[in-house]
DNA sequence: AAATACTATGCAAAGGTTTGCATAAAAATC
DNA sequence: GATTTTTATGCAAACCTTTGCATAGTATTT
């Protein structure tokens, strides 16, 4: 049987008194007698009280509790920025509700939709691959809870947004490979349709077309999502060319990595015969053979950043102040994946 | 300003009737008016009537909301479970409150606190490493909040549980290294205090002891943490032996890594020189050089079954059947970081 | 002694929803 | 036409906490 937990109320008649003193007794209120005080906070402790925080909420329309949604948080690169924003939200008193959107547009509304019935106080979002409106974003903002985007930007959507300029990452590693030598530069890009493998992909195209280098379509393959085994097919598919390249430059680490390994698999020399670059410095990548070379991101800045940008509008109240872009710089990491310069 | 949202009382005002009426209407009351029921269903759609979930909450001491304690979540093993529970979790309507105790035995004990205020229904964990005694837990149960333990045991509390046969999974590995020809077989163990620690080193104790070789103060070693940085220093000391290691079976696989990493780097031959076996099998793991031969462990199932326990605690009600414990086997992968047998 | 200020407490409402009981109206039965 | 059944709705309580206002008692001032 579920007990029912103690409440103010049964405090107050133990005591004999009303619900209010209690309250109050518990609160440092000035109005109250030091020994009820001492005689409530006495039998609150022995009964130990938990405040029922619904009832708070109920009352106060706040729930102190902020929601995330994130497409998955197997990779390192969410798990980590979620790291960063508990790091600011929790000594500052609040929940955080992650939710996982697994990619997919329809649950990402079907948690808006949840989150707002569920009075939470405000959102970070990273949105799905497969996200095309913002109508279930834009309903929360209607309904008063501030919301900040961050990494996958949402055009057009009017939000606070923390972002990482991949545009920059990209072109910095693709010119990178172009010093290096290299002449024939493909790209394993990521899922049509989002925000970063947009940015990315036209860092790749741009810094191609600064050094005068051709751009071919059959050296740009999209993966269809960020693990080891996206990767294998179309990075087998890259290095059976005729034309084939000297170097690749990949989404994402894991995808590199795939690279890498069918590239081994061929007999090619890394960077000898082909040169390889990831995106995001996971963990792991420096400890590959060779070290992989990739694009660091300041991940759990991008998480504390976005949660304190949340907080301020949470905590300063409703006068809508302009709306906040951060955008971080990444940095080239050179290990021995590609060729030195 | 914060937008108040619509309310029963709202939608009740608007047709001249009773908020009952409308709650009635939207639940599919048996009396309830066809019409009226139209009406109110056409209103609540157009001005998005969202119900408090909050209100609901207080009403019916249910919150359809779940717990999830873990040490932390940017590796794999811990997002993966997770992944596992939303899997189960969320068709059957609950939300999942994710915290992470950071190993932090008080961080943990704030979160259960913070738990029994909001009225979660239910608490899944894997506690801290930290972690010693388990009253916090146990507050948890006397309010009747269903508990289950995955992953790390708590030796001595009463509770479902979900575990892994981390013995038997250490047994297998060096029981291979033995049959592969190694002769002084050192071991990477966890940090202290942590029941996966305990029983992976009593693992290999066990397998040295039944196959009669010695046991080697000098060949265990305690790292500090589950992360790359935490294993190169003990590997380092482990290869410098004067009698150095033939084989090492890591905690993980993280620290299996930084042992291979120092062993290359010493210019050892693996496994000619040292056979080295992880454990977690991740989903790098494969594709290091050499790749790393590790113990598999049913990750994703050890979430989904912990949930599903979890969930028919809180279906089932309060009639309290025995406890269950499920133990998971886990399997031995032979890749090229390990000799053939 | 009367008026004022202060101290300590209680009452009641509010927050949004559900639900048992009561009630009213309509329909069905005799 | 009178009684019973059915149908549709409303009232009020409950969940727990906070807080403005009122009140009663005590202490201070004139």
């Amino acid at each position: 049987m579920k007990k029912s937990r103690v409440t103010l109320t049964d405090i107050a008649k133990a005591l004999n008194i009303s619900a209010s003193t209690v309250s109050r007794a518990l609160k440092d209120h000035p109005a109250i007698n030091k020994e009820t005080k001492r005689a409530v906070v006495k039998l609150a402790k022995k009964l130990k009280y938990q405040p029922n925080l619904l009832a708070l909420g109920l009352l106060q329309k706040k729930t102190y509790t902020v929601g995330v949604i994130v497409p998955e948080i197997t990779g390192h690169f969410f798990s980590t920025v979620i790291t960063g924003i508990r790091d600011v939200l929790s000594p500052a008193g609040y929940n955080i509700a992650i939710c996982l959107s697994n990619e997919s547009f329809q649950e990402e509304i079907a948690i808006t939709e949840k989150m707002a019935k569920t009075q939470i106080d405000g959102v970070l979002v990273s949105p799905a691959s497969s996200t095309k409106t913002y109508k279930h974003f834009k309903a929360l903002q209607k309904n008063g809870i501030p919301l900040v985007v961050f990494d996958r930007d949402c055009p057009g959507l009017d939000a606070d947004k923390v972002l990482v300029d991949d545009y920059d990452g990209a072109f910095q590693a693709v010119e990178y490979l172009i010093n290096s030598g290299c002449k024939n530069i493909a790209h394993l890009s990521g899922p049509m349709n989002l925000s970063i493998t947009e940015h990315r992909l036209q860092g790749y195209l741009d810094a191609l077309g600064k050094h005068k280098f051709p751009v071919k379509q059959e050296n740009v393959i999209h993966v269809s999502g960020f693990t080891h085994e996206d990767g294998i097919k179309p990075a087998q598919k890259l290095l059976k060319l005729k034309n084939r390249p000297d170097a690749i430059f990949a989404m994402n680490d894991c995808i590199a990595i795939s690279a890498m390994h069918v590239a081994k698999k061929m007999g090619l020399q890394i960077p000898g015969d082909v040169s390889i670059i990831g995106f995001d410095d996971e963990p792991h990548s420096s400890y590959f053979t060779p070290a992989l070379s990739t694009i660091w991101q300041p991940v759990y800045s991008v998480g504390m950043l976005s949660a304190r940008i949340l907080l301020s509008k949470l905590q300063e109240g409703e006068e809508e102040p302009e709306l906040r872009r951060e955008v971080f710089k990444p940095e080239l990491i050179i290990r021995a994946s590609s060729k030195a310069v």
